[in-house]
DNA sequence: GTAGGGTTAG
């Protein structure tokens, strides 16, 4: 051959090589595109060439294009064939990789191996060991796989006979092994494992230090990270997360202050770490630091929000993202529906399962039961029903998604048939599924089904009861009036009451005017929770009533001494797509706060009309009974439904949220002004629904 | 320059 032609060969396929280098490049920096550019202007494809864009479409999750491409092959190698069963795999396509597969001119090793890694990945652990006993000539790679699928399914055992079997045993099948012990908590046999080996890399040591801080030792982590040898940053963000898992806050934020580099990853865990802290601004202060975020970085952010209440700003943060161009993931779904189902915002709660169903995730369980949830919280029976119904395969938190709101609602009866309906399924109640049944039977006075279930709940479903169930109990009892067997539940029980049960008791107590338990229930809440305005108010008016002044001086000592102060009532109300706030008290009123005055007014002459008459009996406040009539008439859920008279179109609903309990008085008034003004009314309080109608109540004024 | 295995999360 001409040296000239020799040199010119060289030269078309150095200018390939090349070009093949670019479209890697850009396919390992996701711009498919530009990849695309690249090859489409190489005059001679190699089959290099081919393969490589390819594996950019797969890559990309663009399965359908790189199959377009490698049916327009000219001709194919098996490097060609293996990169399409692995394109499949990656795009959680099993099925599609078998079919290639079982295709395939020829098979080698890697062809087995990534076959046998499609099924781990799908979870198939028994399609993967048959094939893998079938591999004709097995290689380390292939053992290592096997290895990380029997251990992924939690088989530590026979990941361990099959180590022993393995005939080479590499620093990865090693590391494997490793793994395998810590996520068993058997940190002895990794241990000694990880001191047995020949060679150790920085992914051996991270995996052997991640073992330790996962599992509650996070000081013996830190000792074996402070002498490894080498260390990268997954190193130092298993270290991090260490910290912030154990709700080691404070170390971790200042192992975050000194790590060389903060990758995204660490920066979202260090986010939600705060957050658990409810350190908003220090959070925050990452949040906007970051030059590079992730969906990660968006929904840590907003779950921070979630947790502090800041329910606004997690909306805010959701819109600000979507502006951006970003996708919202599945954490920041579940925290903006959450979100929606605390402040009721059905608005804005539609429009987020219309972004699910566009997004496709709307046949995710586990979404669709927060979306359940939130449908349930806005007062939307009929739509969280049909997203119950559309599921064939519901698991056991759809279903206690249903049976909760339904209990919500004063629905007893159809959640204990949802209940039923599950059992009868063959799905297993978990302890959620009784919180929600027992409060349905308290909420319905259905005295006799909730103890009988109560009572078997250990017997027939394998359920150990925990203290939130005996909290139903005592307030199933209190409310129907037998406050003396729930206090002799109390005493039986084996577990320390809380403030939550206490509290239950004294609200019954009150109820069916039992002062001497309520004062017994008022003490022990006292010693609880020293800072709740309940129990002095209650004690305050027992001692009033019964002369006892100089007890009330007593208290009232307490209470400034302590700086208790009542957590303000809250009620809000949507109109027109904006929350409109009112607090009951002197703090700022509505710019239409004279409209609304004379709304209640209004009402106020109607009611009186149809013979209504305040009861002093709910306020809270001691003060003297003409202020607490006029008190009364600001309560924030009154404003609300003046607001909602006045602003609603008549014919809609008129849907109002309250961050208590309702007050017994309000109760009754706006039962009547839903008959004096034949609106519905449909009221959330901190516990449940009350729909108005015609003068009633669909509590049956049983709450 | 193209195909298979191990470390960081809610």
């Amino acid at each position: 051959m001409q040296p000239l032609l020799i040199k010119y060969r060289t030269y078309c396929s150095s200018i390939a090589i090349s070009a093949n280098c670019q479209i890697a490049r850009y396919v390992r920096l996701g711009q498919i595109q530009d990849a695309r550019r690249v090859f489409d202007q190489v005059p001679n494809k190699s089959i290099v060439s081919w393969n490589s864009i390819i594996a950019g479409y797969f890559q990309n999750n663009q399965p359908k294009e790189a199959l377009l491409l490698f049916d327009k092959m000219p001709e194919r190698n098996i490097v060609s064939w293996n990169g399409l069963i692995s394109g499949f795999v990656k795009n959680r396509m099993v099925k599609e990789a078998r079919k290639v597969f079982d295709q395939m001119p020829e098979r080698n090793v890697v062809s087995w191996t990534t076959m046998v890694r499609g099924y781990v990945e799908e979870g198939l652990i028994l399609e993967a060991e048959s094939l893998f006993w079938q591999i004709p000539e097995k290689n380390v790679v292939s053992w290592t796989v096997m290895l990380g699928g029997l251990i992924q399914d939690g088989r530590v055992d026979e990941a361990q006979k099959l180590y022993d079997m393995m005939p080479v045993k590499d620093v990865v099948a090693r590391t494997n092994m490793i793994a395998g012990y810590c996520q068993n908590g058997r940190l002895a046999e990794a241990r000694e494992l990880f001191d047995d080996m020949p060679r150790r890399n920085v992914i051996s040591w991270t995996t052997m230090v991640t073992g330790y801080a996962q599992n509650q030792k996070v000081d013996v982590a830190r000792k074996l990270f402070e002498v490894m040898p080498e260390k990268n940053e997954v190193s130092w963000t298993a270290m991090l997360m260490g910290y912030t898992q154990c709700g080691r806050i404070e170390e971790a934020s200042e192992f975050f202050d000194v790590m060389p580099e903060k990758p995204v990853i660490a920066c979202n865990a260090m986010i939600l770490g705060f957050g658990q802290n409810r350190e908003v601004d220090k959070a925050r202060k990452i949040f906007d630091s970051m030059r590079e975020k992730d969906d990660g970085t968006w929904s840590a952010m907003m779950k921070v929000y979630e947790l502090k209440g800041s329910e606004l700003e997690t909306l805010n943060l959701f819109s600000l993202m979507q502006r951006q161009g970003l996708r919202p993931n599945f954490h920041s779904f579940v925290s903006v529906l959450s979100v929606c189902a605390s402040l009721a915002n059905l608005d804005h709660g539609r429009q987020v399962h219309a972004q699910l169903v566009r997004s496709k995730s709307d046949s995710d369980v586990y979404l669709s039961s927060v979306l359940i949830t939130m449908y349930m919280k806005c007062g939307d029976l009929d739509k969280a029903k049909r997203v119950f119904d559309r599921f064939s395969h519901k698991d056991v938190v759809m279903w206690n998604s249903m049976i909760t709101g339904l209990a919500q609602h004063g629905l007893g009866g159809e959640a204990l048939q949802i209940f039923h309906e599950m059992c009868s399924l063959g799905i297993a109640a978990d302890e959620v599924t009784f919180v929600g049944v027992l409060s349905a039977c308290s909420y319905t006075g259905k005295v006799k089904q909730g103890k009988e279930i109560f009572e078997s709940m250990n017997s027939k479903y394998l359920v150990e009861p925990r203290t939130e169930h005996y909290a139903c109990m005592v307030d199933l009892l209190g409310r129907a009036g037998k406050v003396y067997e729930a206090m002799d539940l109390i005493n039986k029980m084996p577990f320390e009451a809380d403030a939550i049960i206490w509290g239950s008791l004294m609200g019954a107590c009150r109820t069916h005017m039992n002062l001497d338990l309520a004062e017994l229930a008022a003490k022990k809440l006292l010693e609880l929770e020293p800072k709740n305005a309940g129990p002095y108010i209650l004690l305050s008016n027992i001692y009033a009533s019964k002369g006892r002044w100089a007890d009330v001086a007593e208290l009232r000592k307490n209470m400034m001494a302590r700086k208790v102060s009542k957590s303000p009532g809250c009620s809000w109300i949507d109109v027109e797509k904006k929350v409109h706030m009112f607090t009951g008290g002197e703090s700022m009123p509505h710019p239409e706060h004279s409209m609304i005055m004379k709304m209640l007014e209004r009402l106020g002459g109607l009611l009186r009309e149809s013979g209504y008459c305040p009861d002093g009996s709910f306020v809270l406040h001691d003060v003297d009974e003409e202020e607490k009539v006029q008190s009364l008439g600001h309560h924030s859920e009154k404003l609300a439904v003046a607001y909602g008279l006045l602003k609603v179109p008549e014919g809609m609903p008129i849907r109002v949220m309250k961050n208590l309990r309702v007050c017994g008085d309000c109760h009754s008034a706006i039962k009547l002004i839903a008959k004096v003004t034949g609106r519905e009314i449909i009221l959330r309080d901190a516990n449940r629904f009350h729909h108005f109608k015609d003068g009633l109540c669909s509590c049956r004024d049983y709450w």
